[in-house]
DNA sequence: CACGAATGTATTCAGCGCACACATTGTTGT
DNA sequence: ACAACAATGTGTGCGCTGAATACATTCGTG
């Protein structure tokens, strides 16, 4: 009857940094605990040190699966529109969506990076914005953006949408104003229309 | 000879402070203790506890008090300068400048705020860029800013300055580039010149 | 100068990250 | 089949931390 729990979980990683999404949305990446994990998880404390070295290993790899969500949101974004000016709204929108959605997250994610970890976790995040520069490069094939503008126009960009989110989700800015300021921001950009 | 140390600080809550900022520059926000910083000061470690409720408070302290510096900084650049674009473009270098140099202090500033104090923090904030918004106050005496845009570009400029700020302090951006992106950023604000 | 308010001290407690020795299970070569 | 080894989970202990509480000292003021 009593279901005795084996004594290899089979999916510990994994399980854990579910658990850290969801308590990092509720309480923040400072009320993360790993003994609080393991708990969670039903484990004995020391178990997810075999995965993760330590504290900022598991901080680093929910960062990392933070900007690889982002990144699949912004790819569907982009490729839901033919058009460029249509991609450029539908990824700003996209993005500004997720920020606020999950402000402890891309708060983690944007925190410095200090150790080796940061490497990993900045790739994930050149990757994520792939797709933004794909919109500009396709805005280049209608001859809307100059040659050579794409790479800093998505930088541009991916800058001035998370300085937006970030306004918004520490409270500087209402949440009500961030669509209004979110159009105004994107209106600016070449071939965006008025 | 031996200078017995009073039973009153005369200054504790300056004192710890001013070593708090020191300790945020080195180690960053994770990195502060009040049991470490007590230490540092030289009182017990419950000491601390009368001027701040709780390590959360010491936080929104320190934040604050980089929001008073940073609109410090970003007054005195806006007032060198006589013209609309010189002083658009020494607010904008001068925040970046101080982001690049604070990076610590600026992530703390710009992290979600929970509690009650976060109240003070964000007037804090709202404060030290009035300096920017008076910058495109003054471009709309010139002529070159639409009546009525001015709060709407201020809050435009906060956000991608800042965004340019994160993505350098992270590291998806090197450093060498943040000049280039700064430039092109304040470039397409009206009447700052190609 | 007495008395209350302000400020600092000493002690205690629970939770945390981390390190280590040990136990159990999965895998692989012969 | 089975021994040896790698991978994974457990239990214990240490030092540090934030927080709460009772107590001590000093300041300010009537």
């Amino acid at each position: 009857m009593t279901q005795t729990r084996p004594y290899h979980h089979g999916n510990l990683r994994q399980a854990v940094l579910d658990r850290a999404a969801v308590v990092l949305r509720e309480r923040g990446a400072a009320g993360l605990s790993l003994r609080e994990l393991s708990a969670d998880v039903g484990v004995s404390h020391a178990a997810p040190r075999r995965h993760f070295a330590d504290r900022q290993a598991l901080l680093d790899a929910v960062a990392a699966d933070g900007f690889a969500r982002l990144g699949t949101r912004l790819r569907e974004a982009v490729d839901a529109h033919p058009r460029y000016a249509d991609r450029l709204r539908a990824a700003a929108t996209a993005y500004l969506d997720f920020g606020l959605t999950e402000a402890n997250l891309v708060e983690l994610m944007f925190a410095h990076q200090r150790g080796a970890g940061g490497a990993q976790v900045r790739q994930g995040a050149t990757d994520a914005f792939e797709p933004l520069l794909d919109v500009f490069r396709h805005g280049r094939q209608e001859g809307v953006v100059a040659d050579g503008d794409a790479e800093r126009l998505g930088l541009l960009l991916v800058a001035t949408v998370q300085g937006i989110t970030n306004l918004v989700a520490c409270g500087v800015v209402p949440a009500a104003e961030a669509g209004a300021l979110l159009d105004a921001a994107v209106g600016r950009f070449p071939g965006a229309g008025a």
